[in-house]
DNA sequence: CTAACATTTCAACAATCATTGTCAACAAAC
DNA sequence: GTTTGTTGACAATGATTGTTGAAATGTTAG
């Protein structure tokens, strides 16, 4: 993701304003590898800014993921995730269990649709999802915790 | 997925009482190649069965999923989808656009997590999801309808 | 540099959508 | 027939979006 300043200049530059509220969402992202949903951006914020409203939130990351500066997960955890992330070709681990999600980057070469199998589709990207269960969730085993 | 008779035969092995109902639903998902929302199946089954409800539908779709007959899929299209394709090594191709969903049989054989990249987590499944715009959402191009 | 204006955004509230809980009447299996 | 699970009307939940008056922002004129 950019830094505050960058997506500062391109809210700036794109008509929007920026508002102290915006610039503390971008805080929350920096450098965020949780995959928050709007609800997790929204409680780490309001830490910082105790006025700060959800509908604000889900509104300011609506229009970074629309800007491209974030990307928008639905990994059936329940809520939308946001990635500050945007890099394309890197992948996700997400626990059954919590629903926790971690980047996980990976080159998979043949990552294609051969011709004669898309069906009419037109294909845009691919991603994997890897699931399983994250090392919290994973039945503690004799002598670990 | 199995047949009807089948599915009742489990059903009933598995201490479950096997309602009309329930034998429409699992004739509304045998063959079925839409990848139907609870909603979607509601409104076939809704058809044959007028007084049918969406809450048993959900019901129903719920314990054929935990019993591993159909496959409860939420690829972010608003609303969670089934799949009585529970073969494995199976992907999908989404819509952005419609949200439609179709299987892709692909042997992707390089799709595993090597190890020191697992972050911690046992990994159980890996799937690829392929999105792009089906035929019936691509702009018409010109001379196609 | 400052003031004033036209917009945009904020945040409280209510609404929506998918999904699940409650519970009395009912039907399947023994 | 009894017993237990199921049905379906209704209401509740959780994530997300729409509405709206009030406040803040970027911009332009002075």
């Amino acid at each position: 993701m950019k830094t505050v300043e960058e997506l500062t200049e391109l809210f700036r530059a794109s008509g929007r304003k920026v508002t102290a509220q915006r610039q503390c969402i971008f805080r929350v992202l920096q450098g965020n590898v949780t995959h928050p949903s709007a609800e997790a951006v929204y409680e780490v914020a309001r830490a910082e800014m105790e006025t700060i409203s959800l509908k604000t939130v889900y509104q300011t990351l609506n229009e970074m993921s629309e800007m491209g500066e974030i990307a928008a997960l639905d990994l059936g955890t329940g809520a939308v995730r946001f990635d500050p992330n945007v890099e394309a070709g890197h992948h996700h681990l997400v626990c059954r269990q919590c629903g926790k999600v971690r980047d996980l980057y990976l080159d998979f070469d043949d990552l294609r649709v051969p011709k004669g199998a898309s069906q009419g589709y037109e294909v845009a990207s691919a991603e994997v999802v890897f699931r399983g269960l994250c090392d919290d969730c994973r039945p503690a085993r004799a002598g670990a915790a």
